[in-house]
DNA sequence: CATTTAAGATTACATTTGTAATCGTTCTTT
DNA sequence: AAAGAACGATTACAAATGTAATCTTAAATG
């Protein structure tokens, strides 16, 4: 029931599917081959985690597998952000800017969007 | 030299060490006592694992040892935010928090925090 | 002083993760 | 049709992790 733990190495062949879905496991090789020295029977392992831990499922296409993914992006994106911002930040995104901002230099893009963001929060909010 | 994984229990444990430094290993156990339902002896073996990987260190002090962290936690706190907004949000905090706005919603404190924060930017660039 | 106790060291053991190789089957291709 | 290639399933195996129990030794206690 529960989040299902998603590994690293999983997590890189999820976020395949999230970008083209679905898509067979050769066209994840495909994909991955550009930035991961991975096997591609690893790749056939780690789909093959993620089905099993209910992340992702797949459609038989012939003979091979059409996978897709379970969870949406954004779900799992808000879900390790909060659990993230909690143990880091006790659970306060304004530190994780601050250390963020003093560590990596923010740009003025950067902080324009911040500034739209807090302004379109302040119109909606009030 | 790179850094050297701190497993999620390890962290629970170092994270008392940077609130409480030094602390013997009983202090450690103590502290956790409240918030963790773990054994003694799993708390001993993940102080020795954190000092097996250079992370935290001690001094003998008679019998028992003073445990303290080697690593600071801002520093810790810096790598992992980093890491993990370059995974999840291509290295933008703006998504980061936009995302989270969403989610959890932002007090008007919050806010006003990171107002603050941008216009100190904004002061110190340009 | 003899014994119980408590500290850290060593060992244990199942599960998860990284990283594949091998197996059993079907499509292909000759 | 025979042989090889390609697919998913099964198996492999070391390292990391969670979670302790046992061992060794020294300190505390009767």
């Amino acid at each position: 029931m529960s989040k299902p733990d998603i590994s690293n190495a999983e997590f890189d062949v999820l976020d395949v599917l999230w970008e083209r879905n679905p898509a067979s496991a050769s066209d994840v090789v495909q994909t991955l081959s550009s930035h991961k020295e991975w096997h591609e029977k690893t790749i056939k392992t780690l789909l093959g985690r993620l089905v099993k831990k209910g992340v992702i499922s797949f459609e038989k296409q012939q003979r091979q597998y059409l996978y897709y993914p379970l969870i949406e992006r954004e779900d799992y994106t808000a879900q390790e952000t909060e659990s993230f911002v909690g143990k880091l930040f006790k659970g306060k995104i304004t530190p994780l800017v601050a250390g963020f901002a003093t560590q990596k230099t923010l740009s003025k893009d950067d902080v324009n969007e911040l500034k739209a963001l807090i302004a379109q929060w302040e119109e909606d909010n009030d």
